[in-house]
DNA sequence: CGAAATAAAGACAAAGAAATCCTTTTTATT
DNA sequence: AATAAAAAGGATTTCTTTGTCTTTATTTCG
């Protein structure tokens, strides 16, 4: 469904954007060590969406990861399209390269009613909304 | 989403089921060559489906994979929770280990709905009834 | 300036998935 | 009985993902 390096590089930014603001900034050894997750790895990912805009970098002292206000405007797809490609949201699930509503496999339509949910969910909130959500209440993250 | 081996073996048990009976049987050759699959592989994969129980297979001359009537009755879900366990309808989406309706992660609820959909879609509709809607269609497999 | 802290980048290793190949077993037909 | 057609099983290769390690570049601070 989602990829690890998709898994620990949401998880980094939604906490990112839960508990700091453009001042306040996360290395990665900080951020795999609160999330218990492989530093080296999450490093190459969140790399990978500095390099794409999704989120903010600085080296040195004080240096680390952020979110930009600009950037908690991203929703929850395009971060997942940035990491894990279209694959959750686009193509045909059964690998047929002429699949569409024309000449349909047998689960197109299960699979539409499916992904419209996914885009309804995941494309319509922000990241800075789901950091909201997180605030202010008992999610684990 | 769903593993190669999954695609692979979904797509040989629905041309089965549309196109064949428990007296008419497949060879591996034959549904490799008809679906431009990977003929080992797929193997593989029927190999495992016939272990598990989702069709049958006979060997020598005339035999094959078929499926029989109460194979038939099997939901499509099942066929993917065979094949690539229940990750896509369990478990929490960005891995936490604790998450759940009490303690859940920022996109618990939404993954919730979608699989709901999910759910609702695959775990409904049996081969047979898949099979049913491709012979009476214009759907490509 | 020099030292320390940090991201960036690249090479590499390990594990898993995808795919192939070869041998064995079973069975129908001649 | 011999042959041929199939599945079953195992060993091996290849590719991708996951993960580590080392070096380099940048920035801050004393």
């Amino acid at each position: 469904m989602l990829s690890h390096k998709a898994r620990y590089a949401i998880r980094a930014v939604l906490y990112m954007a839960a508990e700091g603001d453009e001042s306040k900034h996360f290395s990665v050894d900080r951020l795999a060590e609160t999330l218990e997750l492989p530093r080296a790895f999450l490093a190459k990912a969140l790399q990978e969406l500095a390099r794409k805009g999704f989120i903010s970098s600085l080296k040195g002292p004080n240096g680390g990861f952020y979110l930009t206000r600009v950037q908690r405007r991203r929703t929850f797809k395009e971060l997942i399209v940035a990491i894990d490609g279209e694959s959750l949201f686009e193509g045909c699930m059964l690998g047929l390269p002429e699949c569409d509503t024309s000449q349909p496999c047998p689960i197109h339509a299960s699979v539409a009613v499916m992904r419209q949910s996914l885009e309804y969910q995941f494309g319509l909130h922000t990241i800075e909304a789901l950091a909201q959500t997180l605030r202010h209440s008992s999610m684990r993250i």
